[in-house]
DNA sequence: CTAGTTAGAGAGTGGCGCTATCCATATTAG
DNA sequence: CTAATATGGATAGCGCCACTCTCTAACTAG
């Protein structure tokens, strides 16, 4: 197909279209000429991905191209994919601030893009749990930033409160892998798990916050509430 | 203190700090004159967790201000304040697209802006949990808009696929309401929920990355990869 | 008195996700 | 075969957002 249906398929502009071509979030086309290029499904299962990261899961166009990049650098087994899969962290980089407050010591570590043993506290959460992750998942600082910006409003927050959060985590990893069992085909089984992974996470926030309402009213709930 | 004193002790720029009154982010000072105003602690608390709220989680301006906005709205009970508290959605409002592939029948529904029961199937999820909450939850909407996108992308996928991870949801908010059990008065109470809630989003969904990266290396890592 | 600070308001800035325009070539309707 | 339309590729522009700068008039510390 011609850009025009994949457009009118997608219901994406084709102006939009062009523009992502342009930002690597899709392949090419293939060139039939110098100005005509053949697009198929891969394509367009491709671009109503893109627009599900980038619409409802709300994520930036470069974090979008990270993700369908490891999509596309599938060599080996099916671990090694998910690995890839799992190990993208949408805002990788993006440290905004550490709760910088009274104390200005700004300590000047050797500030390796891998982790160096910082992060103390999620090593000390991860090997309690006794999970099998790399020292390399950006998700470790994610936590770590985490811990900190409650720190820095004054909560008192160990990684000890995390260990119950992440025993469920665990147990939410579980269905999620449940769930790619389906396929045969570590390709496709990878993109499974991109839309379960990353389209999930907006629903999972959604039914804690449903769960936190219903807990409240039976904790909290007064006899002169009551319907 | 003055705004400056402020500045330093939040590392916020002043600038940022007017932008932040004007926007309505923060309740003004205490005019001393017609060109000077007073700040005290809560000011201080305010603007750490506004910045928190934005910078840390990657909230709107917007949504940040309907956030602490719903904590200045103090008057009821507690049920009555984590209900608002609960009840906040950052985005709410923001459907991007629903999916819109082929079929393209659109039905012109009477598009009330409260749930006048499409939803139907967070409905039915809610009603076999025996959640207890109200049909004005704008959390509704993002589980119905979830399950419509991950359909858009030919998944089959209905409510019951949700239903492990509600259980899981409803434990997650029990371990979140059993830390808010610590202050008596209900404002602290309130806030203690807003810092938790959301700005422990991100780490509840790293744990989740991290868990997955585990179940997958249990499930599919081959004797080769073995260290 | 003077130098510095402040509240308040408006304009300006840089980044981002598109969107519009242009041009040379291709295709296609007649 | 010609003319209208569509396409790929490139560049520039637009609208929104989260600040950030600038300015004025009033205050305050020394």
């Amino acid at each position: 197909m011609r850009i025009s249906e994949l457009s009118r398929r997608s219901g994406v502009p084709t102006a939009t279209i062009k523009f992502y071509l342009r930002e690597g979030l899709m392949p090419p086309g293939r060139a039939t000429s110098a100005t005509q290029a053949e697009y198929d499904e891969s394509h367009l299962r491709r671009l109503r991905l893109v627009r599900a990261l980038i619409g409802a899961r709300g994520l930036s166009v470069s974090a979008a191209k990270e993700i369908v990049g490891s999509l596309s650098e599938v060599e080996g087994d099916t671990y090694e994919l998910l690995g890839l899969v799992f190990g993208v962290w949408p805002g990788a980089g993006g440290g905004t601030d550490t709760g910088a407050g009274q104390g200005a010591k700004a300590d000047g570590d050797a500030d390796s893009s891998a982790n160096a043993g910082q992060d103390a506290e999620v090593d000390a959460l991860i090997a309690e749990l006794g999970w099998d992750v790399t020292e390399f998942s950006p998700a470790r600082k994610t936590v770590t930033r985490t811990l900190n910006t409650l720190r820095g409003l004054g909560i008192a927050y160990d990684w000890r409160a995390l260990l119950p959060y992440a025993r469920l985590a665990e147990r939410t990893a579980a269905l999620d892998l449940d769930q790619i069992e389906g396929p045969e085909d570590p390709l496709e089984k990878a993109e499974r798990a991109v839309q379960l992974t990353f389209l999930l996470e907006p629903a999972l926030l959604a039914l804690r916050r449903l769960a936190q309402e219903s807990e409240a009213a039976a904790r909290y709930r007064g006899p002169s509430d009551r319907p």
